[in-house]
DNA sequence: CGAATTTGACCGGCGC
DNA sequence: GCGCCGGTCAAATTCG
């Protein structure tokens, strides 16, 4: 049987895994894969499949396959790889469990004993990186409550003067709370009818996403490049009063209309971390990435240390964010539903891990994946190629 | 030589 | 009203 990979560009900074042979997990512990495949083997499994929602059934593939009897020509496969935290799972021993042919990149070399093992090293060692970002996004996500007053309890253990912070802490409810966010003037004694004060210029409840990424460099690196697949031109570079480091001010270049901004710091915990923050959702298409470069998220996770998750703070109150789709949007988990808890770390930690946020994650996936004209088109270029095989 | 970056000046919001 | 501060502008400088 073969398989043909069809890996489709969403845009960074999603992370889509390409059929990288022997590293069939490398993408998962980042972020979250996305692979397609499509099968020549029969399509009596396709419910199955559909039954299994995006999960993979090793045992009835196989009989599928090795039954050889087809209804259909071709069988499509999307498979959602989101489990960041999971320790290696049954999906992964299932593929390392697989036939050689049905593994990445259509490679049908046999893969030894060795190289499983090797492949088991690499899936523990990413699954141990992944435990740390989901740590740093909890440590973020904490932080931001804190600095909003959306925990109503103490304030941030920060050594600045009372003032000083009061004043920060307006700076930066202006700065997150854009627009239509009853929910921090709520939080803070105010109420709802906030919000129509803030959509009264247009009548509209506008929403200017923020969002922030952290990227962990050399300290060394000065450069204060968040490299991310746009292009930025820098108009300004200003030392803040609570950080040592400069901060550098970028406005998206690749379309003079753009209303993109963003501003990138080195951490003041820690010199070797590069915190960018971005305001606003680009109004054009993501420049194309040269030939077999990965998305900025994925090509710098692959180079290790980076966290290609984000931070958001809008309009309807904080969320944790893997930034999937182009032009700043996002597939976000949004809690403010809901009171806002305390920025614990073992809660957040829990919540990033839980089936619902895996779900929604899921869900909105596959709502970009089909509401993306470039998916399915390669979808349709992809099968129409496997047909004239029948 | 044009484009990109740097950097000091300026502006506006906010707290006192 | 004043001073502080973050954000932006624009002339000067650097780079390719």
């Amino acid at each position: 049987m073969q398989i043909k990979y069809h890996t489709v560009s969403l845009s960074p900074p999603i992370c889509i895994a390409p059929p990288i042979p022997h590293e069939p997990f490398k993408c998962l512990y980042n972020c979250t894969w996305l692979c397609l495949f499509l099968f020549d083997y029969s399509s009596s499994r396709a419910q199955q499949q559909r039954d299994a929602s995006c999960s993979w059934s090793s045992s009835s593939m196989d009989a599928a396959w090795r039954g050889g009897v087809g209804c259909s020509p071709v069988c499509l496969d999307l498979c959602v790889g989101l489990s960041p935290v999971r320790e290696p799972s049954a999906a992964r021993h299932e593929l390392l469990d697989r036939p050689a042919g049905c593994r990445g990149g259509g490679d049908s070399k046999a893969i030894t004993n060795d190289e499983a093992k090797i492949l088991e090293a690499k899936v523990t060692q990413m699954s141990e990186e992944n435990r740390r970002l989901t740590e740093v996004i909890a440590r973020l996500y904490g932080g931001q409550i804190a600095r909003l007053g959306l925990d109503g309890s103490a304030s941030p253990p920060r050594p600045v003067s009372p003032p000083l912070a009061g004043r920060k802490r307006s700076r930066e409810s202006m700065e997150t709370a854009n627009s239509c966010d009853a929910n921090s003037n709520r939080h803070q004694g105010g109420d709802a009818d906030h919000a129509e004060s803030f959509a009264a210029d247009d009548g509209t409840c506008r929403r200017i996403k923020v969002s922030r990424v952290c990227r962990r460099i050399d300290p060394s690196d000065t450069s204060l490049v968040v490299k991310d697949g746009y292009q930025w031109r820098k108009y300004g570079q200003k030392v803040t009063r609570d950080n040592p480091s400069p901060r550098a001010y970028f406005r998206c270049a690749f379309a003079p209309s753009c209303p993109v901004k963003k501003k990138v710091q080195r951490s003041a915990e820690d010199s070797s971390l590069l915190v960018a923050t971005y305001e606003g959702e680009h109004n054009h298409p993501h420049p194309s990435p040269r030939a077999g470069e990965l998305p900025a998220a994925a090509a710098a996770a692959g180079a290790g240390g980076s966290l290609p998750c984000s931070i958001s703070i809008n309009s309807s109150g904080p969320t944790i964010t893997l930034d999937l789709t182009k032009n700043g949007g996002a597939v976000q988990v949004v809690e403010a539903a809901h009171p806002p808890p305390p920025p614990d770390l073992k809660e957040v930690c829990r919540e990033v891990a839980s089936p619902e946020f895996r779900t929604a994650l899921v869900e909105q996936m596959a709502s970009a994946l089909t509401s993306d004209p470039k998916f399915t088109g390669a979808l349709a270029a992809a099968i129409l190629q496997k047909l004239p095989e029948f």
